[in-house]
RNA sequence: GCGGAUGUGGCGGAAUGGCAGACGCAGCAGACUCAAAAUCUGCCGGUGGCAACAUCGUGUGGGUUCAAGUCCCACCAUCCGCACCA
């Protein structure tokens, strides 16, 4: 056709980004702030692949949609550029991270650019920054002064090779998250942060939050509130009193011998002198096993240690051992065991032939030949002295304040949560902001004296000693202390990855302030975050650790909520196909199924790979990346391309059938984008262009119809959705039009077709009008199935524009 | 072991309890072309039938309902999370 301007992704696509960085489309104006956030990515070397741009996009799409709406965005993007894999690339390359990171930094940001990311880089934040770490030391001093950080020494878990400690978040299935090699046991002096001291509150406004129910979950199970009863049982002959925990106080009765953990402050004092050698022997194993060893073995492992406790209630002498299947960081290290009502007390007591006593009835009576144990809490109560005949349920509940009540013990809560390991000892992190003082002890850097600047040195490796290579730089390291003025020590151990990770979100409103965190007034104008997008990876560590730093920092008035994120989303993964297999893989360098944006966009253009990254399946479900689906999309742009360059100049009146064919197109969109449908956003604008197409061969396509699909496509491929709107005439950005309405009333049909069942299933279809009778319907119905009505009618059927079921018989 | 998610054509997937398979990919046939690519048109779950049509069909087995991919019960498989937390 004479006249037709081919669609050209690599012109249009160039000229846009052009245009939006010169005259930027997200302006303030008085218009509300909409807070839409991405989870900062690590600046890789390997650059992105198609997958981080899944989250990336759906973001972007959200974030273009909400201006539509009229809102001002928060959108911004930065670099969470501490860690690991900068360091080790330093210690392999001789190249300072600051180097490496930089340039990492650079290449991501150029492709993210290439999404035609709205991110606002005036807002960028690096946590590698002394204007950003500075905050992040600040918050430590903060937690230091209201006595949440602090030292301690402790068995932690130790990565032996990484060479650092890891937080019990770092730890999974025994192994470093990091690096998959087996975790070990290192007793080492650690900066801890009270993470503890919130988890009432980490758990309890968890229901305020509009967060995928999956992760909602995660943190509730990592924070593992549990309800009992901690109960005094003296030992036999002794002045000592051994406490345990326990969830299930009803079953006190049922108590016939205790466990304590080998690490227990008495498991070796409570040995005899006939069992010393032996009990000797099992703590020593115990130590020396692995988290692995201790969880892989299945078989129960113990030792008598001679002595007895004496339970509270009846008085009855109970024999103490040790076990190391009871945690020594959990509750108070020591149980009381009920075989007949645990499984694991019950495995053990078969073990070591130990007594069972039954003091729930099951079903009315008393189990013989316990197989295994009864753990339910419901039935009578038996063989439980006074508390016979009440009921388990009730007495769980009111067992631990009478139990307190007696002076046995005290009614408690216990949470799984512990305290969160802080201290690193590598380099590529923020220095811990502490001074050692032989007088004063560890005294805070004194904030104006912030940022403590993370030096440079010669050798990155971690020394494998416990001590971070910080240690090695003697100038550094000898100091003065900040409150007597006497020699003292830097602290040499770093923070953590997630220090810097915790608290950026707030700092993108206000990212230049050298006096403030936060100034009070942005913070209050721009925060919290509305809609964050991001990976389930992520859902214990890194959202529970972002959680606690904001209450902190509410309760220190620094901010004034206490939740970050509102709203949640997580993007499934991008898998590559295995070459043999052809099954869903992740995509890695070593599988070679890595598919590159920077590819797909030249070949392609940007707005397919957008569209196509939607299209791939629903957003929070992972899905395979196909390079004919790829190809599908672009078809699919050059059909909307024609169609559009067809009509854009024809004078169209507007139909009934156009009008009907907006409207629809307007709630179909809207409809699924809020709902987060976005791969059936995708298949509704290629139902609509189908539609179109066909019209463009007769009557042709009106004006009205034409601006309307280029708004609704605008935030999706935002690219020809300008183009599309100049071409029309719009002189504005598209992205400064309004979100079309619709009206239902011109979206409906005058006559449908509509199934004619017999007995439920399908004979034939009738076209009716929309507002016919009832009887009419069924007249017209019976007609087209006259044939198959044999038999008698008992029951007929109709719901209005949808079906019309006859059942025979 | 506990908890969660998922299971629909050759593939990715769609379906407020109301005609299962929208949309796309692949495939087949045709048009255009010297030819190919691109593009356009048509077909496209299985079985039987020239066809009209019949029949089976949403992991398995039951159930509720006029009507079930969808709701209920019991299983199976895959993936993810937690895992001796007393």
């Amino acid at each position: 056709m004479a006249g037709k301007v081919p669609y050209n992704h690599n012109v249009i696509e160039k000229k846009w980004r052009k245009r939006w960085k010169e005259n930027p489309i997200n302006v303030e104006g008085d218009k509300e702030k909409y807070y839409c956030l991405d989870m900062f990515p690590y600046p890789s070397g390997n650059g992105l692949h198609v997958g981080h741009w899944r989250g990336y996009v759906i973001s972007d799409v959200w974030s273009r949609y909400k201006m539509l709406q009229g809102y001002y965005l928060i959108h911004p993007m930065g670099w969470d550029a501490f860690g690991l894999p900068a360091e080790n690339y330093a210690i392999k390359n001789g190249v300072h991270p600051s180097i490496s990171t930089a340039e990492n930094v650079k290449n991501i940001k150029r492709q993210i650019n290439e999404i035609a990311a709205i991110y606002d880089w005036d807002r960028e934040v690096n946590t590698t920054d002394p204007d950003y770490y500075k905050w992040t030391q600040w918050i430590f001093v903060k937690m230091f002064k209201e006595g949440l950080a602090y030292e301690k020494e402790m068995p932690i878990n130790w990565c032996p090779s990484c060479k650092t400690g890891l937080a019990n978040e770092e730890v999974v299935d025994g192994k470093c998250e990091r690096c998959g090699a087996e975790v070990t046991k290192k007793n080492l002096r650690q900066w801890m942060l009270k993470i503890t001291a919130y988890a009432d509150r980490l758990l309890a406004d968890l229901d305020k939050l509009d967060w995928p129910e999956k992760v909602k979950k995660m943190q509730t199970d990592w924070i593992g509130k549990s309800y009992g009863a901690e109960v005094d049982f003296k030992v036999d002959g002794r002045d000592e009193t051994i406490t345990v925990y326990t969830t299930r106080p009803d079953t006190l009765w049922g108590a016939t011998f205790m466990v304590l953990a080998p690490e227990h402050e008495l498991s070796a004092s409570l040995a005899t002198p006939e069992t010393k050698e032996a009990v000797d022997k099992y703590i020593y194993e115990a130590s020396m096993k692995s988290n692995v060893d201790r969880m892989q073995d299945k078989e129960k492992t113990g030792v008598f240690t001679g002595s007895y406790a004496i339970n509270p209630l009846n008085g009855k002498k109970t024999p103490i051992w040790l076990s190391d299947y009871v945690l020594a960081d959990y509750g108070t290290g020591a149980i009381m065991c009920v075989p007949a009502h645990d499984d694991r007390d019950f495995e053990f007591a078969k073990k070591f032939g130990l007594p069972i006593v039954q003091v729930i009835a099951k079903d009315g009576k008393e189990i013989e030949n316990m197989t295994e144990a009864y753990t339910e809490a419901a039935g009578t109560m038996i063989n439980s002295g006074d508390w016979n005949g009440m009921e388990s349920a009730v007495l769980k509940k009111e067992a631990p304040a009478m139990i307190e009540a007696k002076g046995y013990g005290k009614k408690t809560t216990n949470y799984k949560l512990r305290d969160w390991v802080f201290s690193r000892q590598r380099y590529w992190g923020e220095p811990i902001p502490i001074v050692h003082c032989p007088d004063c002890g560890p005294v805070a850097v004194p904030e104006e004296e912030l940022p403590v600047l993370l030096p440079d040195v010669e050798k990155y490796e971690p020394t494998g000693t416990g001590e971070s290579p910080l240690a090695a730089i003697d100038s550094w390291v000898n100091t003065t202390c900040p409150c007597c003025g006497k020699p003292a020590k830097r602290e040499t151990n770093t923070m953590p990855q997630w220090a810097g990770s915790s608290w950026y979100f707030l700092r993108y409103v206000d990212n230049k302030n050298s006096d403030e965190l936060v100034n009070r007034e942005k913070a209050d104008k721009y925060l919290p975050v509305d809609m964050y997008i991001g990976g389930v990876e992520h859902a214990v560590l890194h959202l529970l650790y972002s959680r606690f730093y904001t209450k902190f920092l509410n309760d220190i008035g620094v901010i004034d909520f206490d939740e970050p994120f509102k709203k949640l989303f997580n993007q499934g993964m991008v898998c590559g196909r295995d070459r043999e297999t052809g099954a869903a893989t992740k995509m890695s360098k070593s599988l070679g199924n890595i598919v590159s944006p920077d590819d797909i966009v030249r070949d392609y253009g940007c707005d397919s790979l957008r569209l196509y990254e939607l299209f791939i399946g629903p957003p929070e479900l992972d899905s395979i990346w196909d390079d004919r689906g790829m190809e599908g999309i672009y078809r699919f742009l050059n059909r909307l391309w024609n169609m559009f360059t067809e009509n854009k100049d024809r004078d169209v009146a507007v139909t009934k059938e156009l009008e009907k064919i907006r409207n629809k197109m307007v709630y179909d969109i809207t409809t699924r984008l809020e709902q987060f449908s976005l791969n059936t956003v995708v298949s509704g604008f290629m139902e609509v262009n189908n539609k179109l197409v066909e019209l463009t061969k007769t009557t042709g396509v009106d004006k009205e119809t034409l601006k309307t699909l280029t708004i609704l496509l605008a935030p999706f491929a935002p690219h020809i959705g300008e183009e599309m709107w100049e071409q029309l005439g719009g002189t504005d950005s598209v992205f400064h039009q309004t979100w079309p309405t619709y009206d239902e009333s011109k979206m409906a049909d005058d006559e449908k077709e509509i199934a004619v069942q017999i007995n439920g299933k399908t004979r034939g279809t009738v076209t009716v009008s929309v507002d016919a009778e009832k009887d009419a319907v069924l007249a017209a119905a019976k007609e087209v199935v006259k044939d198959k009505l044999i038999g008698n009618i008992v029951k007929e059927i109709y719901v209005p524009g949808r079906i019309v079921n006859i059942v025979m018989k």
